[in-house]
DNA sequence: ACACGCGCCTGATCGC
DNA sequence: TGCGATCAGGCGCGTG
């Protein structure tokens, strides 16, 4: 489930690897993955994108953004499985992957970027003219949910203004609108850093938590990123590697396990759908 | 406006 | 052993 440092980091390698390369041509596979206004021309969309050259790849939230030399975008959102892949040649074709590669990019230096999605949730907007340093109007345009600030970048101020709500905190960390970037595992393991039980209500957290509820969540997201994020069976960055972040997961799929702080067993819950590990002695509630 | 819960989709795991 | 049921989860969308 690639939150915002697995979005990070294969942004990181596709950056690397593809800026500055000619496209040859773009492949779908699978056109249902595609949206936006362009998506139903889609054939004369990425023949408009061949023979130009990629840009910019960036990130907004868990969204990917990928730039043309004649302002084309590609905009990822990579759902639960969605991921790419770099190859320096057409062997791919074997691989268990190939059937689920909806998308092949074929660039200059036979470079090929695959876009490879078991599960189908993730979608590729085809927008132009959007400036990749002011993306929000743009994705808003095309019906894409508004995103709130980053989470590795938003403030106390706003940060205490979003938590004026009757949820509980775990609701809202998830809540991309009010603040953009943490899934599930970071939520979770935010959560624990700061002392805080996932089905605390919002408005009953103090300054003092708040504040290092904020700090704990951009520590959290910096060591995921640095160490290439969190791999459980699915996510790979662009070449393929797994993050190394999972064996410093303090909750997160540690149901019945000891915590490491405190030796208490981690329990799990249901909050708003979603599965919720957290140490009921190190969060306790109320 | 706000908040919750369903359904999409597939592979892994569970239960009989 | 086999096969159907269940679960996981980001996010759009419908509903209260």
């Amino acid at each position: 489930l690639p939150e915002l440092p697995e979005v990070e980091n294969i942004a990181l390698g596709l950056r690397k690897t593809i800026l500055g390369k000619r496209i040859h041509r773009i492949d779908i596979r699978q056109p249902l993955i595609l949206k936006g206004p362009h998506s139903s021309r889609w054939r004369r969309f990425m023949a408009n994108i061949a023979g130009h050259t990629l840009t910019s790849v960036t990130r907004r939230a868990k969204r990917l953004i990928m730039t043309t030399d004649n302002r084309m975008t590609l905009l990822i959102q990579l759902g639960m499985t969605g991921k790419f892949l770099l190859r320096q040649e057409k062997s791919f074709r074997d691989h268990d992957l190939w059937q689920h590669t909806h998308m092949v990019m074929t660039l200059s230096d036979d470079v090929v970027v695959l876009y490879i999605d078991t599960r189908r949730f993730g979608r590729i907007w085809l927008l132009d003219g959007l400036n990749p340093k002011r993306p929000d109007t743009a994705m808003e345009a095309v019906g894409l949910g508004p995103l709130g600030p980053e989470a590795l970048s938003i403030n106390l101020t706003a940060f205490t203004r979003i938590l004026h709500a009757q949820r509980p905190i775990k609701a809202l960390l998830l809540d991309q609108t009010r603040i953009a970037g943490l899934g599930n595992i970071y939520a979770d393991e935010s959560l624990f850093a700061a002392g805080l039980h996932p089905e605390r209500r919002c408005a009953e957290i103090n300054d003092v938590q708040t504040r290092r509820l904020l700090q704990e969540i951009k520590a959290v997201l910096r060591r995921a990123i640095r160490a290439g994020g969190t791999t459980f069976s699915d996510f790979r960055n662009a070449y393929g590697d797994m993050g190394r972040f999972r064996s410093r997961l303090k909750v997160y799929q540690r149901e019945g396990e000891a915590c490491f702080a405190c030796g208490t067993m981690i329990e799990k819950i249901v909050v708003i759908g979603r599965g919720t590990h957290f140490c009921p002695k190190c969060q306790p509630a109320g």
